[in-house]
RNA sequence: GCUCGAAUGGUGGAAUGGUAGACACGAGGGACUUAAAAUCCCUUGGCCAUUGCGGCUGUGCGGGUUCGAGUCCCGCUUCGAGCACCA
């Protein structure tokens, strides 16, 4: 009988589909198991076989926990707002939401061919109105309260508001952007636009000033991970800072409970560590300094205290507010100029010329530990968002301080014994502290970890600082100036911002005639018609940026149909949060940052049980482009075969990967491809034209593209599952190669095979042999392992050895095919079900159980050790295998050939490892 | 610059510190076939020997620990990833 994969796949997917083989149900008799995909965006491009990496991994895990008695909840879903729809619509003038929803039905019908076991009943798109109502809620209650460091979590906005009445801003604990003072009259005596102004500085979603990554081909702004070497992420265009008024998310304020979660959770190293760069936790201080001969002071941020002697000179960002302040009126004019010259360059342009530039104010700083006056300068070099948005400069050890000095001439002073500053500054945090001296502190002959600490707890006593731990991680900027978002629940009542109540929420996005801003420059929501509320206030223009609807879709699935709560608490605390959660790692710093501190806000609020939302998480590597070229011959219509290119002078031409097989050019699928190739020529090699190749990134301007559907149709969605594991180890980044696809498609040929004779089943419910339960049983043990482990590939070889012992030792066992199709199942879900059926079997083979495997089995009679002397392998021995070490000794030293090499030397050790190698030192 | 990871045949890749190269692709040879496809069998790291059995060498480079190192330690080289005027 003949392996049909499209009949038996299509009609196994039909029978799951009919049979509800996938839904999960919430069920207190077995553990849950919760295995997410990070959920795509649908592109217009479709999915192409990289995309499914990483989802035929998840599956195989899912259908694997399920066999072995877990309930699990394995959904799916997408990610659908996003700037390529818009810009679409923009071009095109069709909406984003067609867009989107033909891009849905494309994803939908190409996952489905693969044969996944998504629970599609709990299907959730974030551009759902019933799904983006719980993105607003979350949105509210973020506006509704603010950070408490003494209970570290966040409480209500109403606790501040009555504790200012009564107390003013005396003894918070609060998370704020600016440290405000004031007491309960001035409270009480605000107006409310005041107190709205003030309360913006406490609550988590905010209104503020800020610097912000303004792209403007884009037309709206980008967070910090959506911008790369001052380039926009899509599309590549340039980004510029600009101060916008914003909504923002208080992150920072979860900075530390993010960084500790880290601690709690199986992420990759490397995952933990990009996560710790991002939050960027230094410990330091920050040490006030005084103008000269005038009132003001300004604290700076510095993680080297021990170095307060060899400050010579003090920096401020362009944007501190100090600058202006401390300027003198003789500087004001060189100064000004400089700022302007700053403001006008884009961050891609400061960095692209790291020239050191700045200019003086004319101001003196005094410092606090020697009373020195030291030279107040502004400089690019010194970021605003950072610190206190001003340093003091101590060329001797920081490079960059260093060139500074240089540069304007400023003097350098060396703290470290032994450190040379002729050529370049001494950076390390290591040595003997020197000139370091005064009539307050003396920390000279100290090592630099110690000055440290002493300098810190000095300036506490002293009341010249405190300590400070600083974080790189900001706010998110939570506005994003289009159309094709979540809209803001909110509403201008007098220039005061107003939450929506609940009752009027999903608040819809509105249609626009055109998805660009208005002529006023205005969001394109300014476009809307009656964008207002029933009382005529404005609604808010701006939408919410693509990380909102992500942040917390893992948690509707638990309960996607919810209308009144963003999950049951029941269903929370029984899913509780991802076991396995696998994605890519282009979301290390956007996606898997803000769904933590989504998270951890809802955990404060006690929505939901668990601190952390992904308890595991495996990055698959990228599936990159295999690009194949073939040569032509410069001015002529010629192609040369790769092994004959360099006798010829060639121009490399990508062709389509499509019509080229094992690298051999399929010559009149190419004349075909382009109309100015159908007269082409070709000089071929033993009868073939071979094409060169080269990785690149998979896409369709590479002609590199493979779609899953053609490779579906043609081997199956079996082989595919099975060859996309096979080609190496998940997490690692491939180019896919069709090539040896034929190796995992033969593969499950030949298992076919070995259950029918013509039209036969050969299947019997004879004894097994002992070899075949060996192999069986080793095969059981091995791809159980090898699941729990993510080692995949390395499963796949296994399953192809056992069959090939199997066959060879001619087994017709219906018990050991049995278990080799349940151990497979996971991978190959389709043929699996078939052959189960086949067997006589009723039902989904996933409603059995993962066979039990034996030990007893395993176990070899004898075991083969190879003898060596001094590490050199000289010969075997088999013993058996329960034999006790002294007794190997004794068979490794009677053994003639032993006594032979011992000869005239006497035994120094023998090292007996059971079922290694005997090792014998003679000396 | 800092942090993390990687380097094994023609290719993708296997190897709890214990006979490196499993498994697969490709390649070469053979069988079946009028022929091709499909299928099956043999060979396949390199060098030498192949009228012997086999021998030598070999996991990016240089050291070290160990009876024994692809694996552990130290120092490099190259590639990849993340962060980056973060004070």
């Amino acid at each position: 009988m003949e392996y049909k994969h499209r009949e038996i796949e299509q009609s196994w997917q039909e029978y799951w589909k009919e049979n509800h083989t996938n839904e999960a149900h919430i069920d207190h008799s077995r553990p849950k198991f919760y295995v997410l995909d990070m959920f795509p965006y649908p592109s217009g491009a479709g999915l192409h076989v990289g995309h499914p990496l990483g989802y035929i991994a998840s599956d195989i895990f899912s259908r694997y926990k399920r066999l072995k008695g877990f309930n699990v909840l394995h959904p799916m879903g997408y990610d659908a707002y996003g700037l390529p729809a818009e810009q679409y619509a923009i071009q095109t003038g069709q909406h984003p939401e067609v867009t989107t929803r033909n891009n849905i039905a494309r994803y939908r019908s190409q996952l489905d061919k693969i044969g996944f076991c998504y629970d599609w009943s709990r299907e959730i798109k974030t551009c759902d109105p019933e799904y983006y109502k719980w993105t607003q809620w979350a949105f509210i209650e973020m506006f509704n309260h603010y950070y408490d460091t003494k209970a570290d979590k966040a409480m209500p906005i109403a606790d501040l508001v009555s504790h200012f009445e009564k107390h003013g801003s005396e003894g918070i604990h609060a998370v704020q952007g600016k440290e405000l003072k004031f007491t309960a009259d001035e409270w009480n005596k605000m107006s409310d636009k005041e107190k709205s102004d003030t309360l913006m500085n406490y609550r988590i979603a905010y209104l503020g000033y800020t610097m912000v990554n303004w792209c403007p081909k884009l037309g709206t702004v980008l967070a910090n991970d959506e911008v790369s070497e001052g380039l926009s992420i899509r599309g590549g265009y340039p980004v510029e800072q600009k101060m916008m008024y914003q909504w923002c998310l208080r992150v920072s304020a979860y900075a530390q409970r993010l960084l500790e979660g880290l601690e709690t959770i199986e992420w990759t190293d490397s995952l933990k560590e990009t996560q710790r760069n991002w939050i960027g936790r230094s410990e330091g201080a920050e040490i006030k300094f005084k103008i000269a001969d005038s009132n003001i002071v300004f604290d700076i941020f510095t993680t080297r205290a021990d170095t307060l002697f060899g400050v010579t000179f003090m920096v401020l960002a362009p944007e501190s507010k100090y600058v202006d302040m401390v300027t003198t009126p003789e500087h004001r004019a060189e100064v000004e100029a400089y700022i302007n010259e700053v403001k006008h360059k884009t961050e891609r342009e400061r960095m692209i010329e790291k020239k050191v530039t700045g200019v003086f104010t004319g101001a003196y700083a005094i410092n606090p530990i020697n009373g020195k006056k030291i030279p107040v300068w502004v400089s690019d070099y010194v970021l605003a968002g950072y610190g206190t948005g001003a340093i003091m400069a101590v060329p001797a050890h920081d490079s960059r301080d260093y060139a500074f000095a240089r540069k304007f001439d400023l003097p350098v002073i060396p703290l470290i014994e032994g450190a040379d500053v002729s050529e370049q500054s001494f950076d390390a945090k290591e040595g003997t502290i020197i000139n370091s001296a005064s009539d307050i502190l003396d920390i000279n002959g100290m090592q630099v970890k110690d000055a440290i600490a002493r300098v810190k707890k000095f300036i506490e006593e002293a009341g010249i600082g405190k300590v400070k731990v600083n974080y790189r991680l900001r706010d998110a900027i939570f506005s994003r100036q289009r159309y094709w978002g979540e809209p803001f629940p909110v509403y201008y009542k007098d220039g005061i911002p107003v939450m929506m109540s609940m009752d009027k929420l999903p608040l819809l996005l509105p249609e626009v005639d055109k998805y660009l801003p208005t002529e006023t420059g205005e969001p394109p929501l300014g476009r809307a018609k009656n964008w207002k509320t029933d009382e005529g206030y404005q609604i808010e223009l701006n939408t919410m940026p693509g990380f909102a609807g992500s942040s917390a879709y893992y948690l509707r699935y638990m309960d996607p149909r919810n209308n009144n709560e963003l999950v049951s608490k029941e269903a929370d605390e029984y899913w509780r949060n991802v076991d396995l959660y696998i994605g890519g790692t282009e979301h290390a710093t956007g996606h898997l940052i803000y769904s933590r501190f989504w998270n951890k806000f809802l955990y404060d609020l006690g929505k939901v049980c668990e601190s952390e939302p992904f308890k595991k998480l495996i990055n698959q590597g990228m599936i990159q482009g295999r690009t194949n070229f073939v040569y032509r011959i410069k001015d002529t219509n010629t192609f040369v075969s790769l092994g004959l290119k360099d006798q010829y002078d060639v121009t490399p031409i990508r062709v389509d990967v499509n019509i080229v097989s094992n690298d051999v050019l399929d010559t009149e699928a190419f004349k075909k491809w382009r109309p100015e190739f159908d007269d082409a020529e070709f000089i071929l090699e033993d009868g073939k034209y071979l094409c060169g190749y080269a990785v690149e990134k998979m896409s369709k301007s590479m002609f590199n593209v493979v779609n899953p559907d053609d490779i579906v149709d043609k081997y199956g969605a079996d082989t595919l599952r099975l060859y996309e594991m096979f080609l190496g180890p998940l997490e690692q980044s491939k180019p896919w190669d069709t090539n040896g696809i034929d190796g995992v498609n033969r593969f499950l040929k030949k298992l076919w095979g070995a259950f029918f004779k013509g039209d036969e089943l050969v299947i019997n419910d004879e004894q097994p042999s002992k070899e075949s339960l060996k192999s069986i049983h080793k095969l059981i043990k091995k791809v159980g392992n090898d699941i729990e482990n993510f080692s995949y590939n390395t499963s796949v070889s296994a399953f192809m050895i056992a069959l090939n012992e199997l066959t060879q030792q001619k087994c017709t066992s219906r018990s050991v095919w049995e278990s080799f199709l349940i151990v497979l199942a996971p991978f190959a879900p389709h043929i699996t079900e078939e052959l189960w059926h086949v067997l006589g079997n009723k039902g989904s083979i996933f409603d059995t159980a993962w066979p039990k495997y034996n030990e007893d089995y395993l176990k070899e009679s004898t075991v083969k050790m190879a003898v060596s002397f001094n590490g050199k392998a000289r010969f075997t021995i088999e013993v058996p295998a329960d034999m006790s070490k002294e007794d190997v000794e004794k068979v490794a030293l009677s053994d003639e050939a032993a006594s032979k090499w011992i000869d005239g030397k006497t035994v120094k050790k023998v090292i007996v490892v059971p079922g290694k190698i005997v090792n014998v030192v003679v000396g």
